[in-house]
RNA sequence: GCUGAAGUGGUGGAAUUGGUAGACACGUUGGACUUAAAAUCCAAUGACCUGAAAGGUCGUGCGGGUUCAAGUCCCGCCUUCAGUACCA
């Protein structure tokens, strides 16, 4: 009998399926082991090969540690609330539910195609209520929590208020806006109910601001920081500007201290930690006071430099600085307008792209230098940046290249306060060899005792503090999309208002148009029936509730506007996670056993392209839950791999530039060409096109002329991200079909190495697919299915064991790849030994099958084994057969190589030390000496000691 | 500019972490089987010297160094990719 793919896989993925092979116990005498996947976004495209790279890999982990004894947790979901299926509705009308449905249906599909060891049983979807029900419910406790700098964690609002009403805001010590104002405890109980809340909302660890935000206009929506690219949005590539609105945003920021700490607590790429890293951006310095002469006002600044204070010779304030008006004197108004003005007029694209070009404006203001009581100008310049620091600078040319540059083009004073050092040519930034001079109580230290005496006598007159600023900015949380969580919050006299949590989920809306309004409201300002009736509890008309203005709202009987945005798509991803471990509990997000169970992800496996993403504000949410008590460890993933990307190897032909020839790639240099990319699925496998194929594929080409070389077409190829657009995307449907699922794992791994990205080239296919039917022979020698009850012979043993330990050495370090070169090994050596013994071919399968389950599962079944070999013990290498033929090692005599000895591998370090020993004798007799006592080292080199 | 990763045959990539470089696979070439093709099997395949073999020389981006021994460690360059970017 033939190996047969389709058959047996399609056979295997219905036994599975059937008897629920993967479904994970919260309840198991087992030790608990959790293997998650980043969920995928179900896109209208459906999976290309290079989507299935990293859920193979975890897959194969995940059943490995099935066989290794573990009660494994390998679930999957969908991240299904997002911006392509609403821009989809945009376009054709077709409501985003019934698109992503569709596309789940799809993704579903060919997900189980690949035969993964999913439990489908937890299966969680962002867009379902009853999982943005529990989005909601984290919104909630997020509202109702504030950031406590003494206890280092979040805690309930209600300590907060107990603390206002017995001692005002005076003594907390908590994360908040920057412009609360101090009051008293009985200020305090004198506000009214609005005041307070006003209050409360500067604390909360989700609150209402005026926040300037990226602004796209193309798609009618803000964008976090992470979403923009060189200054245009990350989809679609439209521009981005800033603008000032009112929207929800996340106080991540309280946490920055504490997610720079947990990276060195947990098993992740060091690049990935490296990014977080530079996200949150630490900087160590302190904040210092400088007052405007003649004016009642003083300028912040933060500086990491505190110890070059008296080098300071201006001060630069962001164009947009509050305080640029006022200290602006008559004579340099119009120039000070100006460069403001033409600032605001430069995108933010402009501004970063063009760091060469010096500019700004002196104001006209002086500040006095609060040690020297020197006057210093205050200049503008848009180097300094307003959503950076305090957006102010204390200038230290002689110590700050940008400064430096700043000081020289408008010939500005730069004063030399470093001990020998030469600043004519350029500013001098080097800490460690800092000799601080010409300032006053400073003069002679090194720059760490600088910087401690100087903030000392700063804290001492109140000039200024020792700080640690983070580059980490709040997160806004508002989206004007459709297609997203709905806020659980409605609007009383304009402040904003929690539903009650038994009250949940908010289902989102149905509405007419998916567009923001006319006069630029979210799109849920279509919806006929978005308001919140206090009475009833319920959703409501909106008929009487136009706005959000208080007083109409008001009068209409406890029924209020409803929050109009919805949140963006990194809320479902923030903690689905722990949903998985208990996913259909309708009273918490997981009951407190599932998450003592499970606790973490002990293996994380997905894109890098998260990092300052999903994997930053997960790790925050978590930390928040924790804190909150809701879960047990605070961080979520113990172990994360990054796969690679698997890249398209598009193909190209070359047209002559202004004819409709084209000329196949070796002759191209003779005419003057462009380039187009055609479908990889045409090209064979050395490059060549049919041209019929060529003219049959696209109109362009149908009365196309070819230029061929010796007869043949052939194409250019370039490596790049695969995309429909390229023509390059690779199809694992088609890959199946013509291969099977095994295959197609065992080459996605045979491909390279999981972390690295590399192109796809479905010629390489060969090579796993006649190793499944290698293996196949194994069993099936003639026609029939046959093994022997005969014992094995050595060489069949040490084939067997070398197999066993080099596969679960490869599996615990996931070098998956030459794993299925050591397959390829043995199945050619067995083959050659004619090896078709039960003893042997038995734990080979079991070794095979978390790479290619399905022949795997058929093979063991035919063994007569009626149990599934998912719940087979993995085989264990008994330490005795691996024996390789010899080796010569070198031995060496107080370090200096003497001769060189051919040694079996497999011998005992006794052994060892016996030959070397008589050797040692026999080489000492000849030389007349006497003989060196041996002893065998850890290490490659004999050792022979004195 | 800064941070990180990486440079090995025609190609993807191995190399027990300092011990016979190029495993395994693709591709290519030759052969067997076949009317033919596909499939399968066998052999060769880093470069150079020699007709071939035997044998030898050179070979892991470049230049040095440490070592009995370097793809691997150290110093200095070059190149590529990724992230980040006026962060005070």
């Amino acid at each position: 009998m033939q190996y047969n793919h389709q058959e047996i896989e399609s056979k295997w993925q219905r036994f599975w399926a059937e008897n629920q092979t993967f479904k994970a116990s919260n309840d198991s005498d087992k030790p608990k082991y959790y293997v998650l996947d980043m969920f995928p976004y179900p896109s209208g495209a459906g999976l290309h090969v290079g989507h299935p790279l990293g859920y193979i890999a975890s897959d194969i982990y995940a059943r490995y540690k099935r066989h290794k004894g573990f009660n494994v947790l390998h679930p999957q979901g969908y991240d299904s609330f997002g911006l392509p299926a609403e821009q989809y509705a945009i376009q054709t009308g077709q409501h985003p539910a019934k698109t992503t449905e569709e596309n789940i249906a799809t993704y579903r599909r060919q997900l189980d195609q690949i035969g993964f060891s999913f439990d489908w049983s937890r299966e969680v979807r962002t867009s379902n209520p009853q999982y943005y029900k529990w989005t909601q419910w984290i919104f909630i406790q997020l509202f109702n929590s504030w950031y406590n700098k003494d206890s280092n964690k979040a805690e309930d609002i209600s300590t907060l208020i107990v603390a206002f009403e017995k001692d005002g805001n005076t003594t907390v010590n908590a994360v908040c806006d920057e412009d609360v104002t101090s009051f008293t405890a009985e200020e305090w109980n004198a506000f009214s109910d609005k005041e307070q809340q006003q209050i409360l909302l500067q604390y909360r660890l989700t609150f209402l601001s005026d926040t300037e935000v990226n602004w796209c206009p193309a798609l009618g929506t803000v964008l976090a920081n992470d979403e923009i690219v060189n200054g245009v949005s990350e989809r679609g590539g439209h521009p981005v500007i800033r603008k000032k609105m009112t929207q929800w945003s996340m106080r991540i920021s309280a946490y920055a201290q504490r997610l720079l700490d947990g990276l060195n607590t947990i098993d992740w790429p060091q690049p990935l930690k490296d990014s977080q890293t530079n996200w949150i951006g630490r900087s160590q310095g302190a904040m210092v006071s400088f007052p405007v002469d003649g004016h009642d006002a003083k300028i912040d600044v933060f500086t990491t430099r505190p110890d070059t204070i008296f080098g300071v010779s201006f001060m630069t304030l962001a164009p947009e600085h509050d305080l640029v008006s006022k200290i602006t004197t008559e004579s340099q108004k119009a120039a000070v307008e100006a460069y403001v003005e033409a600032t605001a007029k430069r995108s933010e694209r402009d501004r970063m792209a063009d760091v060469k070009t010096i500019s700004g404006a002196f104001t006209g203001g002086y500040a006095i230098h609060p040690f020297s009581g020197e006057k210093v100008q205050i200049w503008i310049g848009d180097y300094v940046l307003a959503s950076y620091g305090t957006g102010a600078v204390m200038a230290v040319p002689c110590g700050d290249q940008r400064d430096y540059d700043f000081a020289k083009h408008f010939g500005i004073d730069i004063p030399n306060i470093f001990e020998g050092v030469d600043i004519s040519e350029e500013a001098f930034a080097d800490k460690e060899k800092t000799i601080i001079a010409n300032s006053d109580f400073l003069n002679g230290l090194k720059y760490k005792k600088a910087m401690k005496t100087v903030i000392y006598e700063m804290e001492k007159q109140g000039i200024g503090y020792g700080k640690i600023n983070y580059r980490l900015r709040d997160a806004v949380f508002s989206r004007q999309r459709y297609w997203g969580e709905p806020f659980p919050v409605y609007y009383v006299d304009g402040m904003p208002q929690m539903i009650d949590a038994e009250h949940l989920p908010i289902v989102l809306p149905e509405v007419e148009k998916y567009l923001p309004t006319e006069d630029g409201q979210p799109p849920l300002g279509n919806a006929d029936v978005w308001a919140w009736d206090t009475n009833t509890n319920t959703v409501m008309s909106n008929e009487l509730v136009i706005s959000n203005d208080s007083e109409k709202s008001d009068k209409h009987n406890g029924v209020y506007p409803l929050e109009l945005n919805t949140m963006p798509g990194w809320a479902g991803s923030s903690y689905y996670f722990n949903r998985y471990m208990d996913p259909h509990n309708d009273t918490e997000f997981a009951s407190k056993e599932a998450l003592d169970y499970w606790k973490q992800v002990d293996l994380y496996i997905g894109g890098s392209e998260h990092a300052t993403g999903h994997l930053l504000y997960a790790r925050f949410w978590q930390k928040f839950l924790f804190d909150r008590g809701l879960v047990p460890v605070d961080e979520f993933a113990k172990k994360l791999i990054n796969q690679g990307m698997i890249l398209g190897t598009s193909a190209i032909v070359y047209r002559v530039s202004g004819s409709n020839q084209y000329v196949s790639k070796g002759l191209k240099d003779q005419y003057e060409i462009e380039e187009l990319r055609v479908d990889v699925n045409l090209v064979n496998s050395a490059d060549e096109i049919e041209v019929n194929d060529l003219r049959n594929w696209q109109p362009q080409f149908k009365d196309a002329e070819f230029i061929l070389e010796e007869g043949k077409y052939i194409v250019g190829r370039e490596v790049e991200k695969m995309s429909k657009r390229w023509f390059n995307v690779v199809n694992p449907d088609r890959i199946c079909e013509e291969y099977g699922a095994d295959s197609l794992r065992l080459f996605e791994m045979f491909l390279g190495p999981l972390e690295q990205s590399k192109p796809w080239k479905t010629s390489g296919i060969s090579g796993v697919y006649s190793f499944l039917k290698k293996l196949w022979k194994l069993y099936y020698n003639g026609e029939e299915f046959s093994v022997s009850d005969e014992a094995p012979t050595k060489e069949e043993l040490k084939t067997l064991h070398k197999t066993i330990k080099k596969v679960e050495e490869d599996i615990e370090n996931f070098s998956f790849n030459t794993s299925v070169s050591t397959f390829m090994i043995a199945v050619n050596e067995l083959t050659a030994q004619k090896c078709n013994k039960r003893a042997i071919l038995e734990p080979l399968l079991v070794l095979v099958s978390p790479y290619a389950p399905h022949i795997a599962e058929e093979l063991w079944s035919q063994l007569g084994h009626t149990t599934s070999i998912s719940t087979t013990a993995f085989p264990i290498f008994d330490g005795k057969h691996l024996v390789e033929s010899s080796k010569n090692y070198p031995i060496s005599f107080n370090g200096k190589m003497r001769f060189t000895l051919e040694l079996p591998l497999d011998m005992t370090k006794e052994e060892m030390e016996k030959v070397v020993m008589a050797h040692e004798k026999t080489q000492a007799q000849l030389q007349g000496r006497t003989p060196k006592k041996v002893i065998i080292v850890p290490g490659k080199i004999i050792n022979i000691v004195g």
